[in-house]
RNA sequence: GGGGCGGUAGCUCAGUCUGGUCAGAGCAGGGGGCUUUUAACCCUCGUGUCGCGGGUUCGAAUCCUGCCCGCCCCA
Protein backbone atom coordinates (compact mmCIF):
# COMPACT_ATOMS: atom_id res chain seq x y z
CA UNK A 1 0.00 0.00 0.00
CA UNK A 2 1.99 2.90 -1.23
CA UNK A 3 1.64 5.86 1.08
CA UNK A 4 -0.05 8.89 -0.33
CA UNK A 5 2.37 11.87 -0.38
CA UNK A 6 4.61 14.60 -2.40
CA UNK A 7 8.26 14.56 -3.23
CA UNK A 8 8.69 16.28 0.01
CA UNK A 9 7.62 13.38 2.35
CA UNK A 10 9.71 11.29 0.27
CA UNK A 11 12.37 13.00 0.65
CA UNK A 12 11.89 13.74 4.69
CA UNK A 13 10.91 9.81 5.29
CA UNK A 14 14.37 9.01 3.68
CA UNK A 15 16.12 11.22 5.99
CA UNK A 16 14.60 10.58 8.99
CA UNK A 17 15.46 6.43 7.75
CA UNK A 18 19.13 7.53 7.63
CA UNK A 19 18.57 8.79 11.03
CA UNK A 20 17.36 6.10 12.73
CA UNK A 21 19.89 3.40 10.82
CA UNK A 22 22.60 5.30 12.88
CA UNK A 23 20.92 5.53 16.00
CA UNK A 24 20.88 1.73 15.42
CA UNK A 25 23.97 1.42 15.36
CA UNK A 26 25.09 3.47 17.88
CA UNK A 27 25.76 6.67 16.55
CA UNK A 28 24.83 9.55 17.85
CA UNK A 29 23.20 11.89 15.06
CA UNK A 30 23.78 15.31 16.95
CA UNK A 31 27.13 15.36 18.57
CA UNK A 32 28.10 17.42 21.71
CA UNK A 33 31.20 18.71 20.04
CA UNK A 34 34.25 18.37 17.96
CA UNK A 35 36.44 16.72 20.40
CA UNK A 36 34.10 14.19 21.81
CA UNK A 37 33.32 13.63 17.63
CA UNK A 38 37.08 13.50 16.12
CA UNK A 39 39.04 14.03 18.95
CA UNK A 40 39.76 17.59 17.90
CA UNK A 41 39.08 20.67 19.90
CA UNK A 42 38.69 22.89 17.10
CA UNK A 43 38.09 22.71 13.60
CA UNK A 44 40.77 24.15 11.16
CA UNK A 45 38.98 26.87 9.09
CA UNK A 46 39.12 26.00 5.29
CA UNK A 47 40.44 28.77 4.63
CA UNK A 48 43.45 28.47 6.84
CA UNK A 49 44.00 24.98 5.09
CA UNK A 50 43.72 26.44 1.83
CA UNK A 51 45.76 29.19 2.89
CA UNK A 52 49.07 26.43 4.39
CA UNK A 53 48.43 23.98 1.58
CA UNK A 54 47.04 25.83 -1.16
CA UNK A 55 50.12 25.36 -3.55
CA UNK A 56 50.15 21.64 -2.99
CA UNK A 57 50.64 19.99 -6.32
CA UNK A 58 48.54 16.83 -7.52
CA UNK A 59 48.50 13.65 -5.91
CA UNK A 60 50.25 14.38 -3.53
CA UNK A 61 49.12 13.59 0.77
CA UNK A 62 50.81 15.71 3.21
CA UNK A 63 51.84 14.59 6.78
CA UNK A 64 49.53 17.37 8.48
CA UNK A 65 46.24 16.26 9.74
CA UNK A 66 43.40 18.80 10.11
CA UNK A 67 39.90 18.61 11.56
CA UNK A 68 37.24 20.04 9.72
CA UNK A 69 33.82 20.85 9.96
CA UNK A 70 31.24 22.18 7.79
CA UNK A 71 27.63 21.94 5.80
CA UNK A 72 27.48 18.86 3.06
CA UNK A 73 26.92 20.78 -0.30
CA UNK A 74 27.86 17.91 -2.67
CA UNK A 75 28.61 14.21 -2.75
CA UNK A 76 29.79 12.05 -4.94
CA UNK A 77 30.34 8.72 -4.57
CA UNK A 78 32.15 6.18 -6.40
CA UNK A 79 31.12 2.89 -4.73
CA UNK A 80 33.98 2.72 -1.48
CA UNK A 81 35.37 6.08 -2.71
CA UNK A 82 33.19 9.29 -1.85
CA UNK A 83 33.74 12.77 -2.00
CA UNK A 84 31.97 15.10 0.00
CA UNK A 85 32.12 19.08 -0.27
CA UNK A 86 32.08 20.46 3.34
CA UNK A 87 31.18 24.28 3.64
CA UNK A 88 32.10 26.28 6.57
CA UNK A 89 32.19 30.10 7.81
CA UNK A 90 35.51 30.79 5.32
CA UNK A 91 33.98 28.46 2.01
CA UNK A 92 34.52 25.19 0.56
CA UNK A 93 36.44 22.48 1.33
CA UNK A 94 36.79 18.49 -0.02
CA UNK A 95 36.78 15.60 2.04
CA UNK A 96 37.75 12.40 0.59
CA UNK A 97 36.55 9.38 2.32
CA UNK A 98 37.78 5.85 1.18
CA UNK A 99 36.62 3.06 2.94
CA UNK A 100 39.92 0.87 3.11
CA UNK A 101 41.06 4.05 5.38
CA UNK A 102 37.82 3.86 7.46
CA UNK A 103 36.38 1.91 10.60
CA UNK A 104 33.54 -0.25 9.98
CA UNK A 105 31.09 2.01 12.17
CA UNK A 106 32.92 5.56 10.34
CA UNK A 107 31.48 3.70 7.23
CA UNK A 108 28.61 2.97 8.25
CA UNK A 109 28.06 6.45 9.40
CA UNK A 110 29.38 7.54 5.57
CA UNK A 111 26.59 5.23 4.05
CA UNK A 112 23.91 7.73 6.01
CA UNK A 113 25.46 11.22 5.32
CA UNK A 114 23.53 13.53 2.88
CA UNK A 115 23.34 16.87 0.99
CA UNK A 116 22.52 19.24 4.00
CA UNK A 117 23.92 17.09 7.08
CA UNK A 118 26.55 19.00 9.63
CA UNK A 119 30.05 16.57 9.39
CA UNK A 120 33.22 16.49 10.66
CA UNK A 121 36.30 14.77 9.31
CA UNK A 122 40.20 14.15 10.61
CA UNK A 123 42.81 13.50 8.20
CA UNK A 124 45.94 14.32 6.22
CA UNK A 125 45.73 17.20 3.77
CA UNK A 126 46.34 16.66 0.67
CA UNK A 127 45.41 16.95 -3.13
CA UNK A 128 43.54 14.78 -5.16
CA UNK A 129 44.89 13.24 -9.16
CA UNK A 130 43.17 16.51 -10.25
CA UNK A 131 45.18 18.98 -7.98
CA UNK A 132 41.70 19.53 -5.32
CA UNK A 133 42.82 20.54 -1.93
CA UNK A 134 41.52 17.68 0.35
CA UNK A 135 41.26 16.08 3.41
CA UNK A 136 42.00 12.58 3.24
CA UNK A 137 39.46 11.45 6.26
CA UNK A 138 40.43 9.06 8.51
CA UNK A 139 38.30 9.61 11.08
CA UNK A 140 34.48 10.70 10.54
CA UNK A 141 31.78 12.45 12.50
CA UNK A 142 27.93 13.23 12.20
CA UNK A 143 27.71 16.54 14.06
CA UNK A 144 24.38 17.50 13.23
CA UNK A 145 21.40 15.40 10.91
CA UNK A 146 19.52 17.51 8.69
CA UNK A 147 15.87 16.07 8.37
CA UNK A 148 15.37 18.53 5.45
CA UNK A 149 16.51 19.10 1.97
CA UNK A 150 18.76 21.78 0.83
CA UNK A 151 17.52 24.16 -2.17
CA UNK A 152 18.91 22.83 -5.72
CA UNK A 153 22.47 22.53 -5.22
CA UNK A 154 23.75 24.41 -8.60
CA UNK A 155 21.02 27.21 -8.95
CA UNK A 156 20.30 27.65 -4.92
CA UNK A 157 17.50 29.61 -3.72
CA UNK A 158 16.62 32.08 -6.16
CA UNK A 159 13.25 32.99 -5.15
CA UNK A 160 13.59 36.35 -3.32
CA UNK A 161 10.25 35.66 -0.87
CA UNK A 162 12.29 32.20 0.23
CA UNK A 163 15.68 33.80 0.10
CA UNK A 164 14.27 36.31 3.17
CA UNK A 165 11.77 33.71 5.10
CA UNK A 166 14.39 31.25 4.81
CA UNK A 167 17.29 33.64 5.14
CA UNK A 168 19.05 30.58 6.66
CA UNK A 169 18.88 28.21 3.58
CA UNK A 170 19.91 31.51 1.10
CA UNK A 171 23.17 32.10 3.58
CA UNK A 172 23.60 28.38 3.41
CA UNK A 173 24.15 27.98 0.11
CA UNK A 174 24.81 31.42 -1.14
CA UNK A 175 28.25 32.43 -0.90
CA UNK A 176 28.25 35.57 -2.10
CA UNK A 177 25.42 36.76 -0.35
CA UNK A 178 27.57 36.37 3.08
CA UNK A 179 29.57 39.14 2.01
CA UNK A 180 26.61 41.70 3.09
CA UNK A 181 26.82 40.23 6.55
CA UNK A 182 30.56 40.92 6.64
CA UNK A 183 30.19 44.42 4.88
CA UNK A 184 27.63 45.10 7.83
CA UNK A 185 29.83 44.74 10.61
CA UNK A 186 32.08 46.13 8.57
CA UNK A 187 30.15 49.80 8.31
CA UNK A 188 29.72 49.70 12.11
CA UNK A 189 33.38 49.29 13.11
CA UNK A 190 34.44 51.83 10.93
CA UNK A 191 31.82 54.35 12.60
CA UNK A 192 32.63 53.39 16.03
CA UNK A 193 36.32 53.63 15.20
CA UNK A 194 35.97 57.00 13.84
CA UNK A 195 33.51 58.28 16.85
CA UNK A 196 35.65 56.74 19.77
CA UNK A 197 38.58 58.19 18.12
CA UNK A 198 37.38 61.57 18.40
CA UNK A 199 35.94 61.55 21.76
CA UNK A 200 32.42 60.20 21.60
CA UNK A 201 30.84 57.96 23.87
CA UNK A 202 28.50 55.23 22.94
CA UNK A 203 25.70 55.43 24.36
CA UNK A 204 21.83 53.37 24.82
CA UNK A 205 18.49 55.15 25.04
CA UNK A 206 14.90 54.04 25.30
CA UNK A 207 12.68 52.06 22.93
CA UNK A 208 9.88 52.25 24.76
CA UNK A 209 8.84 56.21 24.71
CA UNK A 210 5.49 57.78 26.15
CA UNK A 211 6.08 59.99 23.47
CA UNK A 212 7.18 59.84 19.76
CA UNK A 213 9.31 62.32 19.23
CA UNK A 214 13.10 63.21 17.34
CA UNK A 215 10.98 62.99 13.65
CA UNK A 216 7.89 63.02 12.35
CA UNK A 217 6.55 59.71 11.44
CA UNK A 218 3.47 57.40 12.29
CA UNK A 219 4.69 55.40 15.05
CA UNK A 220 3.30 51.92 16.52
CA UNK A 221 1.56 51.96 19.80
CA UNK A 222 2.25 49.15 22.14
CA UNK A 223 1.04 48.81 25.56
CA UNK A 224 2.49 48.48 29.18
CA UNK A 225 0.01 46.25 31.29
CA UNK A 226 1.14 47.12 34.88
CA UNK A 227 1.38 50.75 34.31
CA UNK A 228 -1.84 50.47 32.46
CA UNK A 229 -0.34 53.19 29.65
CA UNK A 230 0.25 52.99 25.95
CA UNK A 231 3.84 53.42 24.57
CA UNK A 232 5.65 54.21 21.66
CA UNK A 233 8.24 52.53 19.70
CA UNK A 234 10.91 55.59 19.12
CA UNK A 235 10.98 56.59 15.34
CA UNK A 236 14.25 58.83 15.95
CA UNK A 237 16.44 58.44 18.93
CA UNK A 238 17.36 62.21 18.74
CA UNK A 239 15.33 63.41 21.70
CA UNK A 240 17.12 61.76 24.61
CA UNK A 241 20.43 61.57 23.21
CA UNK A 242 20.07 65.69 23.29
CA UNK A 243 18.64 65.18 27.33
CA UNK A 244 22.61 63.66 27.38
CA UNK A 245 24.13 66.82 26.02
CA UNK A 246 22.34 68.47 28.74
CA UNK A 247 23.72 66.00 31.31
CA UNK A 248 27.14 67.43 30.19
CA UNK A 249 27.88 64.37 27.66
CA UNK A 250 29.09 66.62 24.90
CA UNK A 251 29.62 64.00 22.28
CA UNK A 252 27.11 61.19 21.94
CA UNK A 253 26.41 58.59 19.89
CA UNK A 254 24.33 55.53 19.47
CA UNK A 255 23.21 53.13 17.09
CA UNK A 256 20.11 51.51 17.00
CA UNK A 257 16.65 50.30 15.46
CA UNK A 258 13.99 53.06 14.70
CA UNK A 259 10.46 51.80 14.09
CA UNK A 260 8.12 53.64 11.98
CA UNK A 261 4.39 52.59 11.41
CA UNK A 262 4.58 53.61 7.45
CA UNK A 263 4.87 51.90 3.87
CA UNK A 264 6.98 49.05 2.52
CA UNK A 265 9.26 49.52 -0.39
CA UNK A 266 12.74 49.12 -1.79
CA UNK A 267 13.37 52.20 0.69
CA UNK A 268 11.88 51.46 3.75
CA UNK A 269 11.57 48.63 5.90
CA UNK A 270 9.33 49.46 9.48
CA UNK A 271 12.47 49.03 11.48
CA UNK A 272 15.90 49.95 10.54
CA UNK A 273 18.87 50.90 12.05
CA UNK A 274 20.11 54.51 13.01
CA UNK A 275 23.16 55.92 13.90
CA UNK A 276 22.69 59.44 15.56
CA UNK A 277 25.34 61.23 16.80
CA UNK A 278 25.42 64.97 18.67
CA UNK A 279 28.58 67.23 19.63
CA UNK A 280 28.65 70.32 21.46
CA UNK A 281 29.70 73.54 20.03
CA UNK A 282 29.65 71.80 16.79
CA UNK A 283 27.17 73.48 13.65
CA UNK A 284 26.15 71.81 10.77
CA UNK A 285 29.11 72.66 8.92
CA UNK A 286 31.32 70.43 11.26
CA UNK A 287 28.41 67.94 10.76
CA UNK A 288 28.66 67.84 7.38
CA UNK A 289 32.74 67.40 7.68
CA UNK A 290 32.23 64.79 10.43
CA UNK A 291 29.69 62.90 8.05
CA UNK A 292 31.67 62.56 4.68
CA UNK A 293 34.50 61.28 7.18
CA UNK A 294 32.69 58.91 8.26
CA UNK A 295 31.16 57.70 4.84
CA UNK A 296 34.14 57.80 3.18
CA UNK A 297 35.64 55.44 6.02
CA UNK A 298 32.76 52.91 5.76
CA UNK A 299 33.05 52.86 2.14
CA UNK A 300 36.88 52.14 2.32
CA UNK A 301 36.24 49.49 4.83
CA UNK A 302 33.81 47.73 2.40
CA UNK A 303 34.56 48.45 -1.01
CA UNK A 304 38.49 49.88 -0.55
CA UNK A 305 37.79 52.83 -2.60
CA UNK A 306 35.78 55.85 -3.17
CA UNK A 307 34.93 55.73 -6.19
CA UNK A 308 32.77 52.15 -6.96
CA UNK A 309 29.83 51.46 -9.19
CA UNK A 310 26.05 51.49 -7.48
CA UNK A 311 23.45 49.71 -9.44
CA UNK A 312 25.23 50.09 -12.52
CA UNK A 313 26.17 53.49 -12.16
CA UNK A 314 29.54 55.20 -11.13
CA UNK A 315 29.71 56.37 -7.80
CA UNK A 316 32.16 59.26 -6.52
CA UNK A 317 32.38 59.98 -2.83
CA UNK A 318 36.22 61.56 -3.45
CA UNK A 319 35.53 64.66 -5.19
CA UNK A 320 34.17 67.35 -2.95
CA UNK A 321 30.50 66.71 -2.40
CA UNK A 322 28.42 69.43 -3.72
CA UNK A 323 26.78 71.85 -1.07
CA UNK A 324 23.49 73.64 -2.51
CA UNK A 325 20.62 74.88 -0.57
CA UNK A 326 17.20 73.26 -1.45
CA UNK A 327 15.68 76.49 -2.60
CA UNK A 328 18.20 76.32 -5.09
CA UNK A 329 17.99 72.96 -6.05
CA UNK A 330 14.13 73.77 -6.55
CA UNK A 331 14.43 77.02 -8.66
CA UNK A 332 16.88 75.17 -10.95
CA UNK A 333 14.49 72.40 -10.95
CA UNK A 334 11.46 74.60 -12.02
CA UNK A 335 13.16 76.84 -13.91
CA UNK A 336 12.24 80.21 -12.08
CA UNK A 337 13.32 81.95 -8.99
CA UNK A 338 11.32 79.79 -6.26
CA UNK A 339 11.23 81.67 -2.41
CA UNK A 340 9.07 80.98 0.11
CA UNK A 341 6.91 83.81 -0.30
CA UNK A 342 5.95 83.81 -3.81
CA UNK A 343 1.95 83.62 -3.78
CA UNK A 344 1.86 81.46 -6.59
CA UNK A 345 3.84 78.11 -4.58
CA UNK A 346 1.33 76.17 -4.64
CA UNK A 347 -0.11 76.25 -8.35
CA UNK A 348 3.95 75.82 -9.12
CA UNK A 349 3.39 72.28 -7.06
CA UNK A 350 0.17 71.26 -8.79
CA UNK A 351 1.23 72.15 -12.16
CA UNK A 352 3.74 69.24 -11.50
CA UNK A 353 1.09 66.86 -10.15
CA UNK A 354 1.48 67.56 -6.68
CA UNK A 355 -2.05 67.36 -4.32
CA UNK A 356 -1.65 70.07 -2.35
CA UNK A 357 -3.39 69.61 0.84
CA UNK A 358 -4.79 72.92 2.16
CA UNK A 359 -2.72 72.53 5.37
CA UNK A 360 0.48 73.36 4.15
CA UNK A 361 2.23 76.09 4.11
CA UNK A 362 5.12 77.20 1.95
CA UNK A 363 7.76 75.16 3.49
CA UNK A 364 5.72 72.27 3.44
CA UNK A 365 5.14 73.27 -0.57
CA UNK A 366 8.57 73.62 -1.00
CA UNK A 367 9.60 70.25 0.03
CA UNK A 368 7.46 68.19 -1.58
CA UNK A 369 8.73 69.75 -4.60
CA UNK A 370 11.90 69.13 -3.75
CA UNK A 371 10.97 65.58 -3.03
CA UNK A 372 9.04 65.22 -6.42
CA UNK A 373 11.20 66.97 -9.04
CA UNK A 374 14.62 67.25 -7.45
CA UNK A 375 15.68 64.05 -5.06
CA UNK A 376 15.59 61.22 -6.94
CA UNK A 377 17.97 62.43 -9.54
CA UNK A 378 20.63 63.24 -7.09
CA UNK A 379 23.51 60.77 -7.93
CA UNK A 380 26.13 61.77 -6.76
CA UNK A 381 26.96 62.92 -3.09
CA UNK A 382 25.15 66.59 -2.76
CA UNK A 383 24.31 67.64 0.78
CA UNK A 384 21.19 69.75 0.62
CA UNK A 385 21.35 72.77 2.49
CA UNK A 386 18.77 75.16 3.95
CA UNK A 387 14.90 73.64 4.49
CA UNK A 388 12.22 75.35 5.75
CA UNK A 389 11.47 75.80 9.11
CA UNK A 390 7.77 74.67 9.06
CA UNK A 391 9.55 71.29 8.11
CA UNK A 392 12.28 70.75 10.56
CA UNK A 393 11.07 71.40 13.78
CA UNK A 394 14.20 70.49 15.75
CA UNK A 395 16.73 72.19 13.96
CA UNK A 396 17.91 75.58 14.82
CA UNK A 397 16.81 78.53 12.84
CA UNK A 398 19.56 79.90 10.09
CA UNK A 399 22.02 82.27 11.01
CA UNK A 400 21.18 84.56 8.44
CA UNK A 401 17.80 83.70 6.29
CA UNK A 402 14.57 83.71 8.26
CA UNK A 403 12.22 81.31 7.54
CA UNK A 404 15.02 78.57 6.90
CA UNK A 405 16.42 76.38 9.54
CA UNK A 406 20.25 75.29 9.15
CA UNK A 407 19.47 71.78 8.54
CA UNK A 408 21.45 69.77 5.77
CA UNK A 409 20.33 66.39 3.99
CA UNK A 410 23.11 64.19 2.49
CA UNK A 411 21.79 62.30 -0.89
CA UNK A 412 23.52 59.86 -2.75
CA UNK A 413 22.03 57.66 -5.72
CA UNK A 414 18.96 58.87 -4.92
CA UNK A 415 18.16 58.37 -1.24
CA UNK A 416 18.48 60.72 1.69
CA UNK A 417 20.44 58.95 3.91
CA UNK A 418 21.83 61.74 6.82
CA UNK A 419 19.58 64.93 7.94
CA UNK A 420 22.39 66.84 9.86
CA UNK A 421 21.26 70.10 11.73
CA UNK A 422 22.51 72.92 14.23
CA UNK A 423 20.63 71.93 16.84
CA UNK A 424 17.53 73.99 18.16
CA UNK A 425 19.12 74.75 21.68
CA UNK A 426 17.25 77.77 22.83
CA UNK A 427 13.98 76.45 24.65
CA UNK A 428 11.84 78.87 24.05
CA UNK A 429 12.34 79.01 20.12
CA UNK A 430 11.75 75.03 20.27
CA UNK A 431 8.83 75.75 22.19
CA UNK A 432 7.75 77.69 19.04
CA UNK A 433 8.63 74.95 16.81
CA UNK A 434 6.50 72.33 18.20
CA UNK A 435 3.73 74.90 18.16
CA UNK A 436 4.12 75.45 14.19
CA UNK A 437 3.51 71.38 14.48
CA UNK A 438 0.38 71.83 16.46
CA UNK A 439 -0.88 74.76 14.60
CA UNK A 440 -0.52 72.48 11.39
CA UNK A 441 -1.80 69.48 13.37
CA UNK A 442 -4.64 71.52 13.43
CA UNK A 443 -5.29 72.25 10.14
CA UNK A 444 -5.47 68.77 9.41
CA UNK A 445 -2.07 67.80 8.75
CA UNK A 446 -1.85 64.28 9.74
CA UNK A 447 1.93 63.95 10.21
CA UNK A 448 3.34 66.32 12.83
CA UNK A 449 5.69 66.39 15.52
CA UNK A 450 4.25 66.25 18.72
CA UNK A 451 4.40 68.46 21.69
CA UNK A 452 7.02 67.08 24.56
CA UNK A 453 7.04 69.10 27.85
CA UNK A 454 9.54 66.78 29.07
CA UNK A 455 12.28 67.99 26.54
CA UNK A 456 11.45 71.30 27.08
CA UNK A 457 12.27 71.26 30.72
CA UNK A 458 15.27 69.60 29.99
CA UNK A 459 16.12 72.78 27.24
CA UNK A 460 15.42 75.01 30.27
CA UNK A 461 18.43 73.56 31.86
CA UNK A 462 20.50 74.48 29.31
CA UNK A 463 21.86 72.39 26.47
CA UNK A 464 24.75 73.44 24.83
CA UNK A 465 24.86 74.50 21.16
CA UNK A 466 25.38 71.43 19.23
CA UNK A 467 25.56 69.92 15.82
CA UNK A 468 23.95 66.42 15.70
CA UNK A 469 22.66 64.22 12.59
CA UNK A 470 21.51 60.97 11.74
CA UNK A 471 22.97 58.42 9.08
CA UNK A 472 20.40 55.30 7.59
CA UNK A 473 22.39 52.36 8.47
CA UNK A 474 20.68 50.43 5.76
CA UNK A 475 20.48 52.70 3.17
CA UNK A 476 24.39 53.38 3.25
CA UNK A 477 24.35 49.53 3.40
CA UNK A 478 22.91 49.57 0.10
CA UNK A 479 25.15 51.48 -1.43
CA UNK A 480 28.10 49.93 -0.48
CA UNK A 481 26.78 46.34 -0.90
CA UNK A 482 25.79 47.58 -4.14
CA UNK A 483 22.40 46.17 -3.12
CA UNK A 484 19.10 47.81 -4.89
CA UNK A 485 16.60 46.84 -2.06
CA UNK A 486 16.79 47.67 1.79
CA UNK A 487 15.17 43.90 1.71
CA UNK A 488 18.84 42.85 1.12
CA UNK A 489 20.30 44.05 3.70
CA UNK A 490 18.56 43.78 6.26
CA UNK A 491 18.74 39.70 7.34
CA UNK A 492 15.29 39.28 7.97
CA UNK A 493 13.12 42.05 6.99
CA UNK A 494 9.64 42.44 7.66
CA UNK A 495 7.33 39.58 5.46
CA UNK A 496 4.13 39.53 4.54
CA UNK A 497 1.71 36.39 5.73
CA UNK A 498 2.21 33.90 3.32
CA UNK A 499 -0.85 34.06 0.55
C1' G B 1 -2.75 54.41 -5.63
C1' G B 2 -1.67 53.20 -11.27
C1' G B 3 0.88 50.05 -14.92
C1' G B 4 3.92 45.73 -16.30
C1' C B 5 5.76 40.87 -15.06
C1' G B 6 5.61 36.54 -12.13
C1' G B 7 3.44 32.27 -8.59
C1' U B 8 3.50 24.78 -12.03
C1' A B 9 7.15 18.74 -7.72
C1' G B 10 11.26 20.15 -1.70
C1' C B 11 14.53 23.50 -5.21
C1' U B 12 15.63 25.68 -10.42
C1' C B 13 12.45 25.99 -14.47
C1' A B 14 9.62 24.46 -19.44
C1' G B 15 4.47 24.19 -20.84
C1' U B 16 0.00 29.46 -21.20
C1' C B 17 0.22 33.20 -27.11
C1' U B 18 -2.75 28.67 -30.46
C1' G B 19 -7.94 25.06 -24.50
C1' G B 20 -7.97 18.46 -25.88
C1' U B 21 -1.20 12.27 -24.69
C1' C B 22 0.37 19.11 -20.80
C1' A B 23 1.32 16.96 -15.51
C1' G B 24 6.89 17.74 -17.83
C1' A B 25 12.63 18.27 -17.38
C1' G B 26 16.95 18.83 -14.35
C1' C B 27 18.50 18.76 -9.29
C1' A B 28 17.14 16.50 -4.71
C1' G B 29 15.03 11.49 -3.17
C1' G B 30 14.37 5.48 -3.46
C1' G B 31 16.88 0.96 -5.86
C1' G B 32 21.36 -0.85 -8.69
C1' G B 33 26.58 -0.04 -10.73
C1' C B 34 31.24 2.46 -10.36
C1' U B 35 38.18 3.80 -6.05
C1' U B 36 40.19 10.34 -7.94
C1' U B 37 35.21 13.15 -8.81
C1' U B 38 34.36 18.79 -9.55
C1' A B 39 26.67 20.54 -11.03
C1' A B 40 30.69 13.25 -11.53
C1' C B 41 28.53 9.55 -14.66
C1' C B 42 25.30 5.16 -16.29
C1' C B 43 20.61 2.13 -15.58
C1' U B 44 15.93 2.39 -13.03
C1' C B 45 11.44 4.39 -10.00
C1' G B 46 7.49 9.17 -9.86
C1' U B 47 5.21 10.87 -5.18
C1' G B 48 1.79 17.70 -7.91
C1' U B 49 -4.35 21.99 -4.32
C1' C B 50 -0.52 24.08 -11.83
C1' G B 51 -1.20 30.70 -5.70
C1' C B 52 -6.77 30.92 -3.98
C1' G B 53 -12.05 31.57 -5.40
C1' G B 54 -15.72 32.30 -9.14
C1' G B 55 -16.99 32.12 -14.49
C1' U B 56 -16.86 30.54 -19.96
C1' U B 57 -16.54 25.58 -22.26
C1' C B 58 -18.20 18.91 -23.80
C1' G B 59 -13.25 19.88 -21.76
C1' A B 60 -9.12 24.98 -18.33
C1' A B 61 -2.25 25.10 -15.72
C1' U B 62 -3.79 27.52 -20.52
C1' C B 63 -9.36 32.02 -21.81
C1' C B 64 -12.33 35.81 -18.54
C1' U B 65 -12.90 37.80 -13.55
C1' G B 66 -12.11 38.91 -8.18
C1' C B 67 -8.59 38.24 -4.41
C1' C B 68 -3.65 36.89 -2.01
C1' C B 69 1.75 37.03 -2.36
C1' G B 70 6.29 38.67 -4.76
C1' C B 71 9.45 41.59 -8.28
C1' C B 72 10.03 45.95 -11.46
C1' C B 73 8.46 50.80 -13.16
C1' C B 74 5.51 55.14 -12.25
C1' A B 75 2.91 58.35 -8.68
Amino acid sequence: MAEQGSREQAVLRARRESLERLRARGIEPFAFNLELAIGVAEPTPSAVIRQRHGATPPARTEEARYGVAGRVLFRRSFGDLVFLVLRDREGDLQVVCDRAHLSDLDAELLANVDLGDLVGAYGRVGTTKRGELSIFAERLAMLSKALRPLPEKWHGLKDPDLQQRQRYLHLATDLEYRRVVGARAAVLRALRSVLDGRGFVEVETPVLQPTAGGAIARPFVTHHQALDIDLYLRIALELYLKRLLVGGLERVYEIGHNFRNEGIDREHNPEFTMLEVYQAYADYVAMMELCEVLIREAAMAVRGSLRFPYRDRELDLESPWRRITMLELVSEAVGEDVTLDRPDLGELASARGILVHPSWGPGKIVLELYEKIVEGDLWQPTWVLDLPREVSPLARPHRSTPGLVEHADLVIAGMELIPAYSELCDPDEQRRSFEIQAEARRKGEEETHPMDEDFLTALEHGMPPAGGFGLGIDRLLMILADASSIRDVILFPHMRREG
